[in-house]
DNA sequence: CGCCGGTTTGAGTCCATTCAAGAGGAGTGG
DNA sequence: CCACTCCTCTTGAATGGACTCAAACCGGCG
């Protein structure tokens, strides 16, 4: 397997899906200093509170943010992939309102933040784009807020595949149509609300179905059109493919 | 009642809740060139899937960001103040991922977004406090998701009432412990994902427990420490008093 | 082999929804 | 001033989707 010539290459790859970079804007981020940090699985990467002086990329593995309810209940508001900045608003933010996970082996990318800002200032365009790419984050959240507020359990459950599947597509990952599911059934409650007992009886539904096959860690997909439209999935709010109609 | 003496005056004091700014930096977000605009209640600001050229800043009324599910169902994702960006996100990306609504009478001060990229580009203490403004917003909307996902129904009503309490305070807005309740029952429903039947339900309930009185569009808190009790509120993702806690 | 985390199954309960109808209040026009 | 409309709020009864609480199953691994 060919390693990626940059541990920043795949965070270039992603920002350039939704905006444009002059070469020396994609040589400003790669010449961010950055150290390599690996964490085993289910291990913290940030906690919610802690002031954050830095913020990770991924180059391998699976990470996801989540906040724990007064209940102890766990909601998950995003998962990230190879090439995502799990971490930037934590990191802009005065201090970190939720917690960063890695859910299997994953290694990352830290970088200062002073760094960040200290090249932003240099390249306004790097600078735009990488706003943008935490304003992505946002769009991303908010339609997590419609899945988990207004889609049935099956819906939801479907809704977080195509999104999983279509950010995997997009980082280069999903190889003959299988996928990777770092994901629990559990996780997957913790993503849509539900509990796990009722996530796997909406996986039984969608495997019965012919939707979807899940076995272990690998999930495909059978029948996309159908998929997407029990999802209730509109792929354009992870602006993935954004490059053509953009406006600057 | 006095006016404001600017119309970006709130906004540049709601951003001095969570980053300090020179006055250097003050005096270039209040040069902004603005035009001033009206929306008549229950107008759109913005809709989904536009390209959006700048953003609007509210000078007073009320307005609220929302996606429609497929089955028609709306869900509300965040509720604007005076002093908020309502649409920076919509400005920054390529286009538009969700709708801005007029909840009320608005006054919003429209801001072209080259504008904005261009005194970024020349105060970098600025465009890390906008930046941060937009994290911040983020913010909320996990705080969100949270609430939709993870809540029981009373803790997902009181904890909004917390929120746009604890909003209105910051922005000035209270005036001896009633505050505006610009949301319709139907509304708060599709803020919380609940049926207006049920936000009935849960009203009664939380008056009947001595909590809020609500009649009309006036919102009174019967006893706040309970209401949050019961709301599950933990007012640290809003960063209205982050500048003591502020890392730079 | 025995453990352990994750998955599967079942039965009973309850929270929130649906559907429907009525009441209140504000604004409009005759 | 009243009649009319529209919107919002309120109430009731019945339904159902998701939860709870268990227990059993499975596969990987030490």
């Amino acid at each position: 397997m060919p390693q990626d010539p940059h541990p920043l290459h795949a965070f270039v790859r992603k920002i350039e899906h939704h905006s444009q970079l002059t070469a020396a804007e994609q040589d400003a981020i790669l010449s961010l200093p950055c150290s390599i940090r690996n964490f085993p699985p289910n291990r913290h990467m940030v906690r919610e509170g802690s002031a954050v002086d830095g913020c990770y990329v991924l180059m391998s593995g699976y990470a996801f943010r989540s906040k724990i309810a007064g209940t102890g209940a766990r909601q998950i508001m995003a998962v990230h992939v190879k090439g995502d900045a799990v971490d930037l608003q934590n990191a802009v933010l005065p201090w970190a309102d939720h917690d960063v996970h890695a859910l299997n082996q994953v290694e990352a990318a830290y970088i200062q933040i002073d760094a960040i800002h200290a090249m932003m200032a240099q390249h306004p365009g790097a600078a735009r784009a990488i706003w943008r790419d935490t304003l992505i984050d946002g769009a991303v959240e908010r339609e997590w807020v419609v899945n988990v507020g207004r889609r049935d359990a099956v819906a939801r459950v479907a809704h977080l595949f195509c999104e999983l599947v279509t950010r995997q597509e997009a980082a280069g990952l999903g190889r003959s149509g299988a996928y990777d599911m770092p994901l629990t059934q559990e996780a997957i409650g913790d993503c849509t609300g539900l509990t796990s007992v009722h996530v796997n009886r909406m996986l039984q539904r969608m495997r019965s179905e012919g939707l979807i096959t899940l076995r272990g860690r690998e999930l495909r997909v059978e029948d996309w059109d159908r998929l997407t439209r029990v999802a209730d999935f509109q792929p354009e709010y992870l602006f993935v493919e954004a490059n053509a109609r953009q406006v600057a």
